[in-house]
DNA sequence: AAACGTGCCAACCGCGATTAT
DNA sequence: CATAATCGCGGTTGGCACGTT
């Protein structure tokens, strides 16, 4: 069947978004929440269409986000899930609180890819190089070894992965790495994902905690209440927040226009 | 100091999946 | 059940920042 565009082209608005633009969404979600994408524009007062102000909100305004560069342990994580999921960005990011898809997916093309490649490591099927070819019906999930019996604790904690990540890891971790990963080195095989516990866990499904505030804002929150509570540091999200809004001071900011007690700036500032 | 090359990341695009009618 | 509308995912790109020559 056709399917037509997500969104009229005429007269939205593409690109990088503004300071003024985030503090319009995000006064909007937190205050509404998102129940329907498509009309969070239109209701924001936003030239952009929904898929834009969605992308927005989960890849950058959302106030679980953590920044910066991945740490080892989490990279580690990546390396291990990429091997037994592949490319499902999305369920990796699950596994990684306050990271996105997009930031995973980003860091793996940047920086993983090349490091397992320097390595001598195959990024997609996760082995040695040079045994590719000599092994032609192994794949990832046949190289990666997991441990079956490790808790689900244990392996949510840090997941199983191929002697040849591990060998990567090993060779490439930083100092601090040894504090931060703890995953263990017990290799074993596993012979499906069907079986294997990581698996699992990683394809069950993994529905939000509910305690996002902006999922279940039914539209009682004005911005006024929010930057009061703001000013008193009762913010309705946990603990993450506070790096967000650090973040945002780190941008430089504390523009009275924005939000009041959020001090939000554009993406990158030069924005 | 300028030109050029490279890396990085936010944002866009297209498509499949899901939900609504 | 068929079709339409919407959501969400993964791949790709554009442009800025930074490094090198």
């Amino acid at each position: 069947m056709g399917r037509q565009p997500c969104c009229d082209k005429l007269g939205v608005k593409r690109g990088p978004w503004t300071a003024e633009e985030d503090r319009k969404l995000i006064s909007f979600i937190l205050s509404n929440g998102h129940c329907c994408w498509r009309a969070v524009p239109k209701l924001a007062g936003l030239l952009r269409c929904g898929k834009s102000c969605r992308l927005r909100w989960t890849n950058y305004l959302r106030p679980d986000l953590k920044r910066g560069l991945l740490t080892d342990a989490e990279e580690q994580v990546v390396i291990d899930l990429h091997a037994k999921l592949g490319n499902r960005w999305s369920k990796i990011a699950a596994k990684l609180p306050g990271r996105t898809d997009n930031e995973i997916k980003n860091h793996w093309n940047t920086h993983i890819k090349k490091k397992l490649i320097k390595m001598g490591i195959d990024p997609v099927t996760h082995e040695p190089l040079d045994r590719k070819t000599s092994s032609p019906a192994t794949t990832s999930q046949s190289v990666v070894t997991a441990d079956s019996t490790k808790s689900d604790e244990a392996t949510k904690q840090q997941s199983p992965q191929s002697d040849a990540v591990r060998d990567v890891l090993a060779d490439s971790s930083s100092p601090t790495e040894s504090s931060a990963n703890t995953v263990s080195t017990g290799g074993s095989s596993s012979s499906s994902h069907d079986q294997d516990p990581l698996v699992k866990w990683l394809l069950e499904e993994d529905p939000p905690t509910g305690d996002e505030p902006w999922l279940n804002f039914t539209g009682s929150v004005d911005v006024d209440e929010l930057s009061s509570i703001a000013a008193g540091s009762e913010l309705p999200w946990d603990g993450a927040t506070d790096d967000w809004l650090l973040d945002y001071q780190d941008f430089g900011l504390g523009d009275s226009s924005l939000v009041d007690g959020y001090m939000i700036n554009s993406s990158n500032g030069a924005n």
